[in-house]
DNA sequence: CCTTCACTGCGTATGTCGTACGCTAGTGAG
DNA sequence: CTCACTAGCGTACGACATACGCAGTGAAGG
């Protein structure tokens, strides 16, 4: 028998692997619970909100008895990023396009409804279950494709590289939308179009004459449409280099 | 003559319009000297270590004198956003794939130079003259191309989206491989390849056994080289759109 | 059974943060 | 000359992360 997974063990956490006590009184918390209440309160109040003393509050315990079982803030944003996302999405039977774009909708869908996903510090790579699980379900989607192993990898990477810049600044723009209104209304628009000189944006300023910009149409569904047309041109390159292949 | 631009005053600012006062003495602090002295820090020590306080130390003065010029940090954090990105590249003569290959890898070198970039909160649509210079650039690579403007507008927004994402994932990740390479290291890949079970993650187990994932090659370099296959991946579906219109 | 002591939960304290408020002193318009 | 207005700043407040140490609990070892 090998040594027994010296993990290291922030890893540890993440999969619920941290050595449970053997003495002292019954742990009136656990890590599940502090993160389901850090999501909670993130889902309610936004990220900003999440701080020690209000999920404690959630819970009915003291500050301080969070870190019995969270060694750092950061530990619990990092528990929570894994726990935002839930199980992949059945991809089985479809073929590799179809699969790729249900994928990226179906995880766009997810997060939509942790909006503060996106303002995670990135602390090194995602390594959590959950994360894995998604990982591992886009690459099943290339199983039957002529593709090396590694070139899945990156056809995938690139893509969930595409989907974090869509919840950076999709979301967060459907965000500060929501919040503010006024800021995508006519007066705004206008005040932009005189400050779009057509000798120093020479191209921005003919998109604009051309009433591309007249109203908030960047926002909301169309939003979305716009996601898909990109996802559609990328996975068109991806058939393409599958030819060449 | 219509009204004098009745401009949101945060744009204003932005573009260096807030009216300045007519009496009273004279500043000795101007809001550029503040986002200066901000960038500086946060090229330093990283954007956690801009306070108000440290950046007010940062020219000698004391904290609260900032807020004559500032109305908040979260203003200030603007500024920076748009500050950091200096002038875009120039395109002209190049033919449009050229030109937005370049213009995606400036934005990417510019933004190397402030890593915090990808950390600031998104408050509203990019609305700064240095942001919209750079947006004008891409356009402008599209100029002889003959789609429709909404057209060139989703390409490119769509390119910006991969951009930032690039931004958070490969250059935090980046970051956090500097802080500590040992999260990259064979210890770290050994422990993680005992966590996928082929069983639970079968393509992922696939490709790590293929030996795809055995050191730190998502890093540096390879990072960047991966980025450029995504976008010529990304690129290739807009010439073919191209072709189909 | 009793002793031991690792462990949980929590109260207190420290240092940092953003920023509201009001003071002082300098300035230019009247 | 006057004085409304302004720049910079000192103080204060509330929120935050978290180090530290204490008190009580209950399984392990005798």
């Amino acid at each position: 028998m090998p040594d027994p997974v010296p993990l290291p063990d922030e890893i540890a956490l993440l999969w619920g692997r941290r050595e449970s006590a053997r003495r002292g009184p019954k742990a009136m918390l656990s890590v599940d619970e502090i993160v389901r209440a850090a999501v909670t309160v993130a889902d309610a109040d936004g990220l900003a909100a999440v701080s020690m003393a209000k999920v404690a509050a959630e819970l009915g315990k003291s500050t301080m008895a969070l870190y019995r079982h969270v060694r750092s803030k950061d530990e619990l944003l990092m528990l929570m990023g894994d726990a935002a996302l839930a199980d992949p999405p059945d991809l089985s039977g479809m073929d590799w396009r179809t699969g790729l774009t249900t994928w990226a909708l179906s995880i766009l869908a997810t997060l939509h409804e942790h909006g503060w996903f996106a303002q995670l510090p990135v602390n090194g790579p995602p390594i959590g279950p959950n994360n894995l699980a998604w990982f591992d379900s886009a690459l099943g989607a290339l199983t039957d494709t002529p593709l090396a192993e590694l070139q899945k990898v990156g056809i995938v990477q690139n893509l969930i590289t595409f989907v974090h810049g869509e919840m950076r600044l999709g979301r967060d723009l459907q965000r500060s939308y929501d919040r503010d209104p006024d800021r995508f209304g006519p007066d705004y628009g206008r005040a932009l179009a005189e400050l779009i000189d057509p000798v120093r944006f020479p191209a921005l300023s003919r998109v604009v004459s051309s009433g591309a910009f007249s109203g908030p149409e960047m926002i909301g569904q169309d939003l979305e449409e716009d996601f898909r047309f990109g996802l559609e041109l990328y996975l068109d390159g991806v058939e393409a280099f599958m030819r060449r292949s």
